[in-house]
DNA sequence: CGAAGTCTGTCTACGATGTAGACAGACGCT
DNA sequence: AGCGTCTGTCTACATCGTAGACAGACTTCG
């Protein structure tokens, strides 16, 4: 007769370790990414932030770059598309989506590359491009014409992002050349000086919009 | 008494093996991102290529970061900014400019991302900046404005080459997710159909141009 | 002519990385 | 009770970026 293995009695919460999963995964992934940097991430060291072996992750993405497509996948959660203005203007809607996508870029500036280097194909990301599709074509916009305003408003908004996310990451690190000798070159300086890194960005995307409208014909 | 230790005669060419450059080590390193891709380059493949040692690069740049700002200077060179066409319009300079940009960023698929990943800061290239800016201001463009347009050509410019290079390259690597069941689904399918992949560049380029000059207050 | 210093390429060493594969305990189903 | 699967652990290996010592050739200067 062996004793009961029951404890008696209530215990203290056991120490809880949450299984692994891949939302979970990619999420502290982009954390990992923002604290320290893509340079410094690395599989292993993922596997040990999240307190598991630091092996553990090929079990749930067979490859850094399926991971790194969870991490683009986490970071277009984070625009949570549903709260956009689906029932105003396909500008007004188009307009906050590529902000709110800037916003999100520029808070992860370290993850921009992780997101500008692949192309998204979550169905979250693929349903959002249908609704905006439909969107415009009620609007009375040729699918294939609404498909290219989409793809040039998008790759203007990744572009800025990953400049200035670049710019701003690479600013204390590279020595600042010696001004060349040019006449021209006060205009430069004085041109950056008076402008702001991203001044430009909304200027852009209401050039874009404008620049559809009239080529509407 | 030692024998004359110069051999007698013409003796053929003995085999030249070139002096080592940075611009020389950039150029065979872009070669080797293009043949390879750049997940398989590294610093010692691109020693061994040039048919020196492993490590000879390490001679001339400091870091692989460094390579990379040699490699996007070689890339800037590809433009050959000397023939863009000066005299004409400010619009059409940028345009010319924006198109050679997107084709040699498109030869160079694999290049893109270390293109896109940092900001050039070579003479060169900030030469080019300094007379863009200038033609614009003799447009009566201040400084300013002339750089904020600037910029979004060059964002958007680089976002959509990156964004073509990373869609072809990524083609074949990842499987086709199952449609979904929207009923607007139907919607993008037509429309991805009907438009080629970079349809939409030169159109985006016009309508940011067009935007800009309806905002000239 | 010769010595000293510099330039350039070679070589070794080290810790970290991506990834493959074997292994083991826990859990669910029969 | 037995068995297969799921999940995490652990070991192994080739490769990588980078630091640093070393050596031959060339330059400079007395």
């Amino acid at each position: 007769m062996t004793a009961d293995p029951r404890l008696p009695g209530r215990l203290p919460e056991p120490p809880t370790r949450p299984t692994l999963t891949r939302e979970y995964l990619a999420v502290a992934a982009l954390a990992l990414i923002d604290a320290h940097g893509l340079r410094k991430f690395s599989m292993r060291k993922l596997g040990t932030a999240v307190g598991f072996d630091p092996m553990a992750v090929y079990r749930y993405y067979v490859d850094q770059e399926d991971l790194f497509d969870g991490v683009a996948e986490a970071l277009f959660t984070e625009i949570d598309v549903d709260t956009l203005p689906w029932d105003g203007p396909w500008q007004e809607l188009a307009r906050q989506y590529c902000l709110r996508l800037r916003d999100i870029l520029l808070r992860h500036p370290h993850a921009v590359q992780v997101f500008a280097t692949r192309p998204v194909r979550s169905p979250a990301s693929i349903d959002t491009g249908v609704k905006m599709l439909a969107k415009l074509h009620a609007d009375g916009i040729l699918p294939a014409d609404a498909l290219r305003m989409v793809r040039c408003l998008r790759e203007f908004t990744i572009g800025h992002a990953l400049a200035i996310a670049v710019t701003k990451l690479g600013a204390e690190r590279r020595s600042r050349k010696p001004r060349p000798d040019s006449p021209d070159y006060n205009l430069l300086a004085e041109a950056a000086d008076a402008t702001a890194l991203d001044d430009h960005f909304e200027i852009g995307l209401t050039a874009i919009l404008r620049g559809f409208r009239h080529s509407a014909d």
